[in-house]
RNA sequence: CGGAGUGUAGCUCAGACUGGUAGAGCACUGCCUUCGGGAGGCAGGGGUCAUGGGUUCAAAUCCCUUCACUCCGACCA
C-alpha cells in the first residue's frame, strides 16, 4: 500500500477524552474514531489489525475442530425469556420492539440463539460433541464505556459454545479449548495468565479468565509466586489461618467510649491499636423468601484491615445473593445503633465470622451503641457466632491456599473466558438428544469468549513507547514501511523503492511504501510511522544508494543499519515471523 | 444510577467572572523557499459558539430547560 492512496488518519494533538494509553494512541494513529459513547469506527489501519487478530483466532478456533457460524446481532425476545434472562438481565440487556411491535434485543452473547440452533440440528448423542462459533458484533448497553474498545458498548468478540452428552467430554472440550487459548495468547505476543474464575449471570461451575497483564486493566487478578495457584480477585483464597487457641483471653471486656471514631482508622488510631486488633462488623441482608416490612439481617464480622469479597460473601449459606448492604434505617431499627459502632457482643442477628477475624483475641469492636467500642473482646468468652467462613478479599502477602508460597496482586486486562455451563441453557430451552439408550438426554454445554477487538487495545497496552505503538509481527497493520528520501533530488530512490516493494509484496511481505511528496518532510514520515508502530522500516536515500545499501531499523531498536540494496528481501524475510 | 465537570473551526483550546463585529495553534487550499527527525514566509477556505426558551437596546458571555460527552463511584457474562 502506498501512503498517497491511503487513508493516514494520525493526529499530533491527543484527543482530550482518552484516558488510557492505548485509547490515545488508537485515536493519534488513526486506527479508530469515536461515533458515539461506546461506539467505534475502525479506520484502514485499525481494521487491518483487527483483521489480523481475528484471523488468529479463526485459524486456532478451526485447529481445534470448532466450526463457524454467523449468528444475528438481533434476536427475539421469546428466546431470551425461555431461558429466563429477559426479566434477570439488567439494561445492559438493549431492548427494542419492531414495527409490529414484537419484542427484540441487540445481542450482548449467543446461548440462547445457539441452543436454538443445535437442539433443531442435533438429534442424536453420535453427533456430539460438537463445538461452534462466530466472530460477531456484540452490543451490551454499558453503564459506563470507557477506555475506547477496551470497554465499549458495541464490540467485536469471538464466542464458541460446545455441546455434549455428559460431564466426561464437556471437560474434555473444555480442557482443549484452555489449550487453544494458551496457543491463541501465545501468538499473539502476550504476557498473559489464566485464572480460577467466578462465572457470574452466565451461569455453570469451573471458569477460567485469561488475562492480559497491564497496569491500566480493570480486573485485578492474584496468583502464587511459587506454585500452579491463580484466581481472579472476586474467587481468590488464602491459606486459612492454622487453629489458634483462640481461648487464650489474656483481658477482660471493658467498654470505651470512642466520640466521632465510626471508621476503622479513626477507631484504632483513637485507641492506639492496630486496625488488625480490630473487627469490623458489616450489616447485609439475610436470603428471605418472604418479602417482609422489616427485611431480616445477618452480620458479617472482618479483620479491621481487611476488606469485604462481595461475591464471596453473596455465595454464604443465609446471605442473599447479590449481596446486598442493609441500609442505616434497617439498622437502626433492628440493632438500636448505627454503622460505625456494631460489634458481635450480645448482637442479635446471626452472626459470620471470616476465618482471620475468628482466630484474633483481646480485640476491639463496637459495643452496639452509638459512640461506643469494646476493648480485651475474645469469642469464646464474649460473643456467639453462626459459621466461620472465607469472605474477605486476599492482600498481597496472604499464603497461596495450596500451600505453595505467597500470593501477589497484579492488574489484568480479561481478554478471554471459558465456562463449564452445564445444562443452564439446555434445560432450561430443552435442549436435548438421544443417548445410546435411545432416552432424551438434556446436552452440557460450554462457553468460550474471547474479546477480539479488546485484545486490540490490550496488545496496545502492552508494547508501546513514548513514541506511539510497537506492533509485533502478527497483528502489525503493515510489516515493513519504506521511507524514501530526497527523492525529488535523486530518482533512482523512487525505483529502488518501487522495486522493493514489489519485492517483498511477492515473498508474502506486507509494505506500506511512503510515497507522500516533498511537502511532507521526513521527520513527519518518520513520526507517522512510529506512532502507527510499523515494526520493520527501511530508509532508501540517494546518499545510501551511492554506496549500494539501505538502511534499516527495527521500531525496538535504538539504532539502523546499513544493508546491500540485494540483501533487503532476503534478510526481512529471515527476520519477519509469521 | 449517585457525585463532579465539559460542550466555541476537523483537532487542542482561549474568549465568559465584568454582555457590545468570532479568536489562536495545529490540520486543510494556493504560491515561494526548505529537504535525514513533527520546517519557514505570504495569501486563503472553514464556526447557527450543543439545543430550546428567558432577561436585555444588545447574549458565546447572565438565568432556566433539554440533549450529548467525560471523569469519580456503584454496577458489569
Amino acid at each position: 500500500m502506498r501512503t498517497s492512496l491511503y487513508l493516514l488518519a494520525t493526529t499530533r494533538e491527543t484527543p482530550a477524552d482518552a484516558v488510557v494509553v492505548s485509547h490515545q494512541l488508537m485515536l493519534k494513529a488513526g486506527l479508530i474514531r469515536k461515533l458515539a459513547a461506546g461506539m467505534y469506527t475502525w479506520l484502514p489501519m485499525g481494521l487491518r489489525v483487527l483483521h489480523k487478530v481475528t484471523n488468529i483466532v479463526r485459524e486456532e478456533m478451526n485447529n481445534a475442530g470448532a466450526l463457524e457460524v454467523s449468528m444475528p446481532v438481533v434476536q427475539p425476545a421469546e428466546l431470551w425469556q425461555e431461558s429466563g434472562r429477559w426479566d434477570i438481565m439488567g439494561d445492559e440487556l438493549q431492548r427494542f420492539k419492531d414495527r409490529h411491535q414484537r419484542d427484540f434485543c441487540l445481542g450482548p452473547t449467543h446461548e440462547e440463539v445457539i441452543t436454538d440452533l443445535v437442539l433443531n440440528e442435533y438429534n442424536s448423542y453420535k453427533q456430539l460433541p460438537v463445538n461452534i462459533y462466530q466472530i460477531q458484533t456484540k452490543f451490551r448497553d454499558e453503564r459506563r464505556p470507557r477506555f475506547g474498545v477496551m470497554r465499549a458498548r458495541e464490540f467485536i468478540m469471538k464466542d464458541a459454545y460446545s455441546f455434549h452428552i455428559d460431564k466426561t467430554s464437556l471437560q474434555q472440550t473444555y480442557d482443549q479449548m484452555y489449550a487453544t487459548y494458551q496457543r491463541i495468547f501465545t501468538r499473539l505476543g502476550f504476557h498473559f495468565r489464566a485464572v480460577l474464575a467466578d462465572s457470574g449471570n452466565i451461569g455453570g461451575s469451573c471458569s477460567h479468565e485469561f488475562h492480559v497483564l497491564a497496569d491500566s486493566g480493570e480486573d485485578l487478578i492474584v496468583f502464587s509466586d511459587n506454585g500452579d495457584y491463580a484466581a481472579n480477585m472476586e474467587m481468590a483464597s488464602a491459606l486459612a489461618p492454622a487453629d489458634l487457641d483462640v481461648s487464650a483471653a489474656t483481658r477482660s471486656m471493658q467498654k470505651v467510649a470512642t466520640p466521632d471514631s465510626k471508621s476503622i482508622e479513626d477507631v484504632a488510631a483513637f485507641l492506639q491499636v492496630q486496625p488488625s486488633a480490630l473487627i469490623k462488623t458489616l450489616i447485609v441482608l439475610a436470603e428471605t423468601d418472604t418479602a417482609s416490612v422489616q427485611p431480616s439481617l445477618i452480620a458479617l464480622v472482618l479483620r479491621g484491615d481487611h476488606q469485604l469479597n462481595e461475591i464471596k460473601a453473596g455465595k454464604l449459606e443465609g446471605v442473599r445473593s447479590p449481596l446486598t448492604f442493609a441500609t442505616d434505617t434497617d439498622i437502626q431499627a433492628t440493632l438500636g445503633c448505627l454503622p460505625g459502632s456494631i460489634g458481635p457482643v450480645h448482637l442479635n442477628i446471626p452472626i459470620l465470622v471470616d476465618r482471620d477475624a475468628a482466630v484474633l483475641s483481646d480485640f476491639v469492636c463496637g459495643a452496639n451503641s452509638d459512640g461506643f467500642h469494646l476493648r480485651g473482646v475474645n469469642w469464646k468468652r464474649d460473643c456467639n457466632y453462626l459459621r466461620v467462613e472465607d469472605m474477605r478479599n486476599v492482600v498481597e502477602g496472604d499464603l497461596s491456599p495450596d500451600g505453595k508460597g505467597v500470593l501477589s496482586i497484579k492488574r489484568g486486562i480479561e481478554v478471554g473466558h471459558i465456562f463449564q455451563l452445564g445444562n443452564k441453557y439446555s434445560k432450561a430451552m430443552n435442549a436435548k438428544v438421544l443417548d445410546e439408550n435411545g432416552r432424551n438426554t438434556v446436552m452440557e454445554m460450554g462457553c468460550y469468549g474471547i474479546g477480539v477487538s479488546r485484545i486490540v487495545a490490550a496488545a496496545i497496552e502492552q508494547c508501546h513507547d513514548e513514541k506511539g505503538i510497537i506492533w509485533p509481527d502478527n497483528i502489525a497493520p503493515f510489516h515493513v514501511a519504506i521511507i524514501p528520501l530526497n527523492a525529488h533530488k535523486a530518482p533512482q530512490v523512487l525505483e529502488v523503492c518501487e522495486q522493493l516493494y514489489k519485492e517483498l509484496a511477492a515473498v508474502g511481505i506486507e509494505v506500506l511504501l511512503d510515497d507522500r511528496d516533498r511537502k511532507t518532510s521526513p521527520g513527519v514520515k518518520f513520526a507517522d510511522m512510529e506512532l502507527i508502530g510499523i515494526p520493520h522500516r527501511l530508509v532508501v536515500s540517494d546518499r545510501g544508494l551511492e554506496s549500494g545499501a539501505i538502511e534499516y531499523k527495527h521500531r525496538t531498536k535504538p539504532d539502523s543499519e546499513m544493508i546491500a540494496q540485494g540483501e533487503v528481501v532476503k534478510y526481512l524475510r529471515d527476520l519477519i515471523k509469521c
